[in-house]
DNA sequence: TCCGCTTGCCGAGGAGCACT
DNA sequence: AGTGCTCCTCGGCAAGCGGA
């Protein structure tokens, strides 16, 4: 067997394993590969093939999804968005600031437009196309079925290296659009970001182009981004125009031009321009002197044309309740076509944000959409029809609102249908829970009268399959249910602070938890000590708040955390925490407490003496007299009684 | 500036349902 | 068994607000 059919053969093998150890079904015909054997057919590929996409799949879990037959791809150098300005100030500010701190000799910009389309990674091996992925959230993609777009790629380029990433955007070319009636104008790039997604191709695949901007490869190395640039015309991809400068003012003076006339003039669309510095070597001092936040670098910048907009009326005033009870107010318009999409709602974010803005029902409005994207109101003019904004009962259980800082909150957390849906709604995002929105939530916790996560973690798998049946209609055999109950189950394996994390305990998320050293309940429940309410840090204060607003908080999240059993996953970076007891315990030896602690709290670890270094003292009777109790009041180490945990 | 939280429109496709 | 309609969900493009 040659080596392609030795490659072809070792991914269906892998990708068939992966597969029958995430189905559950009872298919004793297929046998079963060991973890030994799953690892010799991966070992061998990697020899063969080390940069096969099977081998890259993010953990076997995530490999295929059945539904789709998208396989998930990590990029290993993120694909970060941009930072924007829309003045010319601000672009000033932006230059100067660099410029400002005196290390930077190299002053000439790259001025290139910034295509609208969908981002896209393509990789190359020694010459050879491998796969195609989109952005996804810059970590993560999804391999595109290269199939759908066989005219767009090219399968060689001549650039070598073993890993080479050619980053661009697919688009559609507005000559798509110029054959039609300027009326039946569509959103090409709703449109290619559609195409992509298809099982089979269809007309409008033949339309779809890739612009490449970037390149990031093993082996090979730029002093300028503009050779970068000047490489990439040689994959024979379309390539990008750029202009250069060392005078940020004729930045400014180029990017008018583009609002008046090149943007017209391009065949395709365009959301801006980007500008960067064009040595690496800056681009890199900027990088260590400012950072990176996680969302952009701070060595480019894209400048922003005005967004188009239009006039509408608000016709009525949807009030959201979220998760935390917080009202949102959603101004309900008149469709109005917005560049090519029609928008008939945006979001009035908080009841003051009406008040100040003094929107009212029936006023004319002027509509936005900012970067073209998100409808946002902008202009309001009253009519004589106009009436103001008023809510006092909540929209989903009635409960009269109350008025916290600039929101409007019902009260009613607990059995508020709208909260505990959103809640639920919540908690399945963050886990990646798939296959089941708000719609079914909603008829599931109304017809099935559930309350609390736990309820569904508490149940068998079987039992739950019922559940999900019955009142989300997804039939059991169906590769929704199996795909549904894959990632619920995958959602059991996480540590108990990414269970906290995504709990939904109002502003604290897991990069909180981090920042506070929260890793269990036990590190949460000493901020029930009613002094936290009068804490400088706001978390602390929130996490106190949450806690003494009503003892089920904490119930419902302890028994979320016991159903799920996170005890398997442990953090192996989480240095261990010590422990300490003292005082006598009710019908318990001090060593059954300390395995007991031990076995639910993985990252504990029991100490004889209280020192600094103990992070909590556990009291049992009598105990405010001993040595350790007085060790632990002078050193502020948090006490609990054993009994409460 | 970071973090958490909230918001909209579009096209593709899975799945249920009523009807032939 | 096949067809068309409808509901629902996903993933593509994202930004703004508020608090610290």
């Amino acid at each position: 067997m040659d080596t392609l059919n030795r490659i072809k053969e070792l991914e269906r093998l892998i990708i068939q394993a992966k597969k029958s150890y995430y189905s559950f079904t009872d298919d004793t015909d297929e046998q079963q590969l060991t973890d030994a054997e799953f690892d010799l057919l991966e070992e061998e590929l990697r020899q063969l093939d080390p940069n096969n996409v099977v081998l890259r799949q993010v953990g076997y879990e995530d490999t295929l999804n059945s539904i789709t037959n998208k396989i998930k791809v990590t990029h290993t150098i993120p694909m970060l968005s941009m930072d924007k300005v829309k003045k010319k100030e601000d672009l000033l500010s932006w230059f100067n600031n660099k410029i400002d701190s005196g290390l930077i000799t190299d002053y000439q910009l790259v001025v290139e437009p910034k295509v609208d389309g969908v981002s896209g990674d393509l990789l190359y091996s020694n010459t050879k196309f491998q796969y195609a992925a989109t952005r996804g959230n810059g970590r993560i993609g999804l391999k595109i079925d290269t199939n759908l777009i066989k005219n767009t790629i090219k399968s060689t380029i001549p650039i070598k290296g073993s890993e080479i990433h050619i980053r661009g955007e697919f688009y559609i070319p507005k000559s798509y659009n110029l054959k039609k009636e300027r009326d039946d104008y569509e959103p090409l790039r709703n449109l290619c970001a559609g195409a992509l997604k298809r099982k089979e191709p269809i007309e409008i695949n033949k339309y779809i182009e890739f612009i490449p901007y970037n390149i990031i490869g093993t082996d090979i190395t730029f002093d300028k981004e503009i050779e970068k640039l000047e490489l990439l015309r040689k994959t024979k991809y379309p390539d990008i125009q750029y202009f250069i400068t060392k005078d940020i003012t004729h930045v400014w003076e180029y990017f008018e031009e583009y609002e008046k006339s090149l943007r017209n003039k391009w065949s395709f669309e365009s959301d801006g321009l980007v500008v960067v510095f064009n040595s690496i070597n800056t681009q890199k001092i900027i990088v260590q002197e400012f950072g990176d936040t996680d969302h952009h670098h701070k060595y480019a910048i894209a400048i922003k044309p005005k967004s188009v907009g239009a006039w509408s009326t608000i016709r009525d005033v949807e009030f959201n309740v979220s998760r935390n009870g917080r009202i949102v107010p959603v101004a309900i318009m008149y469709p109005v076509q917005i560049g090519s999409v029609m928008v008939s709602r945006a979001t009035l974010n908080n009841m003051s944000f009406v008040k100040e803005n003094n929107i009212q029902l029936y006023d004319k409005v002027f509509c936005n959409r900012t970067n073209d994207v998100i409808p946002d109101i902008v202009k309001v003019i009253h009519t004589t029809k106009s009436k103001e904004v008023t809510i006092e009962k909540c929209p989903s259980c009635g409960t009269k609102l109350v008025e916290k800082g600039v929101d409007y909150i019902c009260p009613n957390h607990l059995n508020c249908p709208a909260q505990i849906v959103n809640k639920f709604l919540h908690w399945f995002t963050s886990n990646d829970i798939k296959h089941i929105g708000p719609s079914s939530i909603d008829k599931l916790i109304h017809g099935g009268n559930f309350s609390s996560l736990w309820q569904l973690y508490a149940m068998n798998q079987n039992d739950l399959m019922c559940v999900i049946e019955k009142y989300c209609n997804i039939s059991k055999d169906t590769d929704t249910m199996k795909e549904f109950i894959r990632l619920f189950e995958k959602s059991k394996d996480q540590t108990e602070q990414d269970i906290i994390g995504k709990y939904g305990i109002p502003t604290i998320g897991i990069k909180m938890l981090k920042k506070m050293n929260i890793y269990t309940l036990n590190d949460l429940i000493k901020y029930k000590d009613l002094s936290y309410m009068s804490s400088d840090v706001a978390v602390e204060k929130n996490i106190c708040i949450w806690l003494n607003q009503d003892p089920r908080n904490f119930d419902d999240l302890f028994s979320l955390i016991k159903y799920i059993d996170p005890k398997k996953k442990v953090d192996k970076n989480i240095k261990k925490k010590l422990f300490c007891i003292t005082g006598a315990l009710d019908n318990l030896s001090r060593n059954d407490a300390i395995k007991e602690i031990e076995n639910k709290y993985p990252n504990y670890e029991y100490s004889n003496t209280v020192t600094k270094d103990v992070s909590i003292l556990y009291i049992g009777n009598d105990a405010t007299n001993t040595s350790k109790y007085k060790t632990a009041v002078k050193y502020n180490i948090p006490i609990i009684e054993y009994k409460s945990i």
